[in-house]
DNA sequence: CGCTTATTTGAGAGAAGTCAAGTACGGTGG
DNA sequence: CCACCGTACTTGACTTCTCTCAAATAAGCG
């Protein structure tokens, strides 16, 4: 493993802790150019990864990984956004989730991917061979138990989604939707507060949340028209009345 | 632990494998009367877990955890369905899952539970302090994996149901469900094949698959009307057609 | 057996979808 | 640098699927 002239520590993978990164200030340790582990691994143990990871980057709308195909890698992703998704034979498409740098997928397959991942950035991502990091899981339980925590994180954010395609009107979805991309947007560091990076397309947009394009792009409209955001371009937005759009996301 | 006069493990816990128990036949080791761990533990290991487990049960619409309550124990359902939901302030519920023997539950929160557990049989669970079981997770790591590994199939199961939220029609809602629903009949051992037993409410099954109790109780009538089905009362469908539900499911 | 609760059925309303057209955006090449 | 093209996004008119409200029927329980 290298160090940097600054003394950072300099390896493929990227996880973010957590309790590290999930503060209201924007993170130094995690910003985006820290390429390292937060936390929970000290830097032998990050050496031992980066010796059975391999750099993957690929360029926007390429396919990181296809369902149906045998679920050799797991993947750590350092830079931009991918989508997951499932598709019914007919081409309906679901988008089960959006990634973001420090973000795990591969993981929760047996033998094929269950999942196709997209790039809709250019990312960079590492990935390790399924067989060894398990192997390493065991070695390093610290990391295995870091793994286990960000699915079990992951299986709650996804009973939320299911509340919100379940039970969510159209402008509910978009609000909850608009506060959960503020969020992330905010762990990127390159934006003011209340403000969301929507790197997706509309049609990406209305797959996560079960509508049409069509719908969505009307509810983009209805809340610009109400005050409660100011849209600068199709991608990025201003949250000008965050609690309003919380209430309306909580359908209170 | 004891061992009952025919040499039957005796243990509160309960897990059954998936490499043992979801073969078609059904399964003499794991039948409900099995109270045992399948596969992964050895008796003494077993010991260890009843050690630091107490049994719980419960009636029928008795809450075993409620969504906000501190998050202190780790279930194992042994006997009895559960089903696990989400509210929005206004009272709309999304049922996240059912519950059968073998499962567990408790351990995708941190500090609170984020959703609720009701019995909708009488129920009979054992239930563990969680920081006691993450302890034994490093004394067993056989339980550890086990666990995960019951974790990412779930994660991949709230995919799917986020495919059928976000993306299916009611009818093929119903359809999935209902080959959902005789998948873990099967698991049951006290049916015939390709029938389905429902102990949930019809407004259950509205509240997991994202519809009213009118438009569930009239696709039952429909799917009855096209000879797909037969309802032998509200709780217990004959699948005459199962290829047929299968497409319709799947939207083909 | 009668009461309560669950389920089914019907009629009408509404939210989101479909189809179609127009506008804005982004990249490429002249 | 600007014009052009293709794609993405928005807007409009209309349809439809599911929801809502209401009532009837069936099932479960003391």
């Amino acid at each position: 493993m290298k160090t940097s002239p600054t003394g950072e520590i300099r390896s493929k993978l990227r996880v973010i802790t957590s309790e590290h990164c999930n503060h209201k200030s924007a993170c130094e340790k995690c910003s985006v150019r820290h390429i390292a582990m937060c936390n929970v691994l000290d830097e032998e143990e990050i050496n031992l990864l980066d010796d059975i990871s391999t750099d993957f980057n690929r360029d926007t709308k390429q396919i990181l990984c296809a369902e149906g195909d045998p679920a050799d890698y797991l993947f750590n992703l350092q830079e931009g956004t991918v989508r997951l998704s499932k598709m019914l034979p007919d081409g309906r498409r679901q988008i089960t989730g959006f990634l973001f740098p420090g973000d795990f997928f591969g993981l929760a397959c047996k033998d094929v991917y269950t999942y196709t991942a997209e790039a809709i950035t250019p990312v960079k991502t590492c990935r390790f061979k399924r067989g060894k990091i398990t192997e390493k899981f065991r070695e390093l339980p610290k990391l295995g138990e870091r793994v286990f925590d960000m699915t079990t994180t992951e299986l709650q954010s996804a009973h939320d989604q299911m509340l919100l395609l379940g039970r969510k009107s159209a402008s509910e979805k978009l609000c909850s939707f608009l506060l959960y991309m503020a969020e992330k947007t905010k762990l990127l560091g390159t934006y003011p507060v209340n403000q969301a990076y929507l790197p997706m397309s509309r049609a990406d947009v209305a797959d996560f949340l079960g509508l049409t394009v069509e719908t969505v792009s009307r509810q983009f409209t209805k809340l610009a028209q109400a005050g409660l955001i100011r849209l600068e371009g199709a991608h990025h937005v201003i949250l000008t009345d965050p609690e309003a759009l919380h209430d309306i996301a909580e359908g209170e």
